[in-house]
DNA sequence: GGCGTAAGACTTTTT
DNA sequence: GTCTTACGCC
């Protein structure tokens, strides 16, 4: 029996209402916290955390599964804080990392060593090519994309390949269940997992070892869920195996705010927690702190249309603050541009950059905001996109670094054996195949024991080059060599890095830049962890999100996608694109359930406003290159007009919306201080570059003379120019290191 | 076996 | 409009 002593300390300086204070002080079992949007979720699980460990339950007994790593990392530190020490043991991160804590330490039971690989949806991707391939299925009758898709869901469902093999009717089902089987059969041949194994192979762990599932059910005194709308089932089924035996789980959530359901994520698991933990005690927190009363009750309103979901009303005591404004424009690039003209104005003000939002529902729609941005000049940042782990040059270094800490990793040998170039192609691959699989080792250990001219004359050069490359690496591996250090030699000894210096073209001068990028954060990581090992780096980095690495930067404007923008809170909101076939998205139009989370993706979007929110629509949109019309979201418009003022500003031409124009310059009148957008504060936060390009401009090169600027495409850091040369040679360069003289 | 060009697909959301 | 893949030439 826990003692709990020391009732109030810990909760004194921690300011809560009575229903917050009661679900902390709760501890008699199962709990469940409905957790309204802005009703300070993230407050009541840190002061339940430093609460438990305050009452005497050590830190290493508690269990607390974020969404986020950034979540994870916050909490940790503001429970630090509260309770004044370090909480070194607690069991805190995402299902995903905790899960892989677990494996790590016990794999050998389900045949993983600890030094398994995690293989990213990318890697899982190409992993499931080889296997349609190696099937004989033809890719067109069933695509990469759909299969994995289908044993993703599997997975989520902890069906094993088995139970799959023996439910599986019709062709189409058998087929995935073959894909499936031998799928699962390469990642345990290379001692690899993707993103659903690191769950499902925790239920498998803990379904057929009893012993162990104890050991953890006493380690793990008390269970905590952040976000449970959001779990799947094999999620659920883990915290229900860890508290099987003490049942003390709480969990916080929002059935209104799950959305991730085309992830596997079972909103059921928080609608009937009820059922599944019996004398569960439900806590609902409906004070908002965040929005001002608009907000708010054009939120309520948009979500009471949904029919599956528990009853709850939000309510604040803030003001009732300005209108809720619903924007119609002409298209995409209109309602970009007006935005960036409002917004402007609004810096003009008190309101920073920083406290501003654009939020879309598909990472396409960033593009015209960035270019108004640029254009406008206004400092801002995307979350999201393609991230930097994900870069070709990263994910190469990333593949050699693997093979040193799981040799067995054939994936990542595919992707190098031949990068930088040496000479080694299908043919070559097949021999060492060959070899490989009559001695039953994988491809590196394959390279490692075999004679290299056995593998063809042709071949052996490049073979023994990058043998004694590996060879070499393993060595400075084994001599505990700072994890930089064998990076870089890998880059010297490959010739990587000389051959991107040679090149020189401003790609690879951007790449190079990557490169050299990922040299520091490993260096930065290994000074600020000493005491882990490449293993470490290489999950961690696996399993970072777009939203860990945000942070929230004073002057920029932020730009993310719907989901992203959970948990999270702008004083200004531009909701955008609100259309029938975006939102709700026209792949979820069959379905009156998905339509249903469409819904609660734009009631997570309207929560995230505190002051002013708008919501805008357009007549026309770009796509694929094309104009498609697009009509006002059915959210919308099954919405009674009181809860908006609705502005047509397609009508507008030239100059967007005088009234707000007017406005700012009396304001800035007032105030004496009208700034430039030069002198704006913070300017060395745009990364964006200040030099603008025009098509057509007439430039001149250190090296290639003088030339016309024939295209643009891409932003930001991306951003390139097609230049015509007086020398008659097209070129593209990467703008940011392009360097033009004047 | 490497490199360049052309056709095709593609956009939901992400640990 | 952009990215990936396939194919043909060197």
């Amino acid at each position: 029996m826990i003692q709990f002593k020391n009732r109030f300390s810990i909760l004194d300086k921690m300011v809560l209402n009575s229903v917050q204070r009661d679900a902390v002080l709760y501890t008699g079992g199962p709990e469940l916290v409905f957790a309204g949007a802005g009703t300070g979720k993230t407050r009541v699980l840190t002061a339940k955390i430093a609460y438990l460990i305050d009452s005497g339950i050590a830190p290493g007994h508690i269990f607390a599964a974020t969404f986020t790593n950034k979540a994870a990392r916050e909490m940790r530190s503001r429970v630090e804080s509260l309770i004044g020490i370090p909480v070194n043991g607690l069991w805190i991160g995402t299902f995903h990392s905790l899960c892989a804590r677990i494996l790590r330490m016990e794999g050998r039971a389900i045949s993983y060593d600890s030094a398994f690989t995690i293989y990213d949806s990318d890697d899982q991707l190409s992993l499931i090519k080889k296997v349609l391939k190696s099937l004989d299925i033809d890719d067109r009758s069933i695509t990469a994309r759909q299969a994995a898709g289908l044993i993703s869901r599997y997975k989520n469902r902890c069906m094993t390949v088995e139970e799959v093999e023996k439910m599986a009717k019709g062709f189409y089902e058998q087929e995935i269940s073959r894909i499936y089987k031998q799928y699962q059969k390469l990642l345990r041949e290379q001692q690899a997992m993707d993103f659903d194994d690191l769950l499902s192979n925790t239920v498998f762990l803990f379904r057929h070892n009893s012993e162990l599932l104890q050991r953890y059910q006493r380690l793990f005194k008390y269970v905590l869920v952040d976000e449970y709308q959001d779990t799947n089932t094999a999620q659920f089924l883990i915290i229900k195996e860890l508290c099987a035996l003490h049942g003390n789980i709480f969990a916080v959530g929002d059935d209104d705010q799950s959305i991730y359901g085309w992830r596997g994520a079972q909103i059921d698991n928080i609608l009937y927690f009820e059922n599944v933990f019996p004398n569960t005690r439900v806590f609902k927190l409906e004070q908002n702190y965040r929005s001002c009363r608009t907000i708010l009750n054009f939120a309520n309103a948009v979500i009471a249309d949904n029919e599956k979901r528990t009853q709850k009303q939000l309510w604040t005591e803030r003001n009732e603050g300005e209108a809720v404004q619903v924007c119609r424009y002409r298209d995409d690039r209109q309602e970009a541009l007006a935005i960036a003209e409002k917004i402007t104005n609004s810096v003009k003000g008190k309101i920073r950059g920083g406290d501003v939002a654009v939020l879309f529902r598909t990472n396409a729609q960033s593009r015209v905001f960035e270019e108004a941005f640029r254009r406008s000049r206004i400092p801002y940042i995307l979350v999201g996109g393609i991230s930097f782990y994900e870069r070709a040059e990263i994910k190469d270094c990333l593949a050699y670094l693997r093979l040193l800490v799981n040799p067995r990793d054939d994936l990542s040998f595919d992707r190098i054996y031949n990068v930088p170039a040496r000479g080694l192609g299908e043919k070559a691959r097949e021999q060492l195949a060959d070899y490989a699989k009559k001695s039953s080792l994988s491809m590196l250990q394959g390279l490692l024991n075999v004679d290299v001219a056995a593998l063809g004359s042709r071949y052996q050069k490049g073979f023994s080059e990058l043998k004694s490359i590996f060879e070499l690496l393993i060595d400075l591996c084994n001599n505990g060599t700072p994890v930089e250090k064998i990076l870089n030699e890998m880059l010297q000894l490959t010739g990587y890095l000389d051959i991107l210096n040679k090149e020189k073209t401003e790609e690879s001068l951007g790449r190079l830049e990557n490169v050299n990028e990922l040299l520091n954060a490993i260096a930065i990581w290994s000074r600020d962890n000493p005491d882990k090992k490449l293993s470490d780096f290489l999950e961690e980095v696996s399993l970072v999100s777009d939203i860990d690495s945000w942070e929230k930067k004073e002057n920029a404007v932020n730009l993310m996608t719907l989901h992203c923008a959970k948990g999270l809170e702008f004083k200004h909101v531009y909701l955008v694109g609100l259309e029938d076939g975006i939102i709700p998205s026209k792949q979820n139009f069959d379905d009156e359930s998905k339509i249903e989370e469409e819904r609660r993706l734009l009631y997570v979007g309207i929560t995230r406003a505190m002051e002013k929110l708008e919501c805008s629509h357009v007549d026309q949109r770009w796509r694929f290159g094309v104009l498609l019309p697009g009509v006002p979201s059915r959210f919308l418009q099954s919405l009674p007009k009181s809860y908006f003022d609705y502005k047509d500003e397609s009508i507008s031409f030239g100059q967007i919306n005088p009234s707000v124009e007017k406005k700012a310059a009396m304001r800035s009148k007032v105030s004496q201080q009208v700034q430039s957008p030069s002198e704006m504060p913070g300017y060395e936060d745009f990364s964006q570059e200040t030099v603008e390009f025009r098509m057509g401009q007439y430039v001149r090169h250190k090296s290639y003379g003088r030339g016309r600027i024939l295209s643009i495409s891409g932003f930001g850091d991306d951003m390139k120019l097609t230049v015509l040369f007086n020398d008659g040679v097209r070129r593209k360069l990467m703008a940011k290191f392009a360097n033009f003289e004047n």
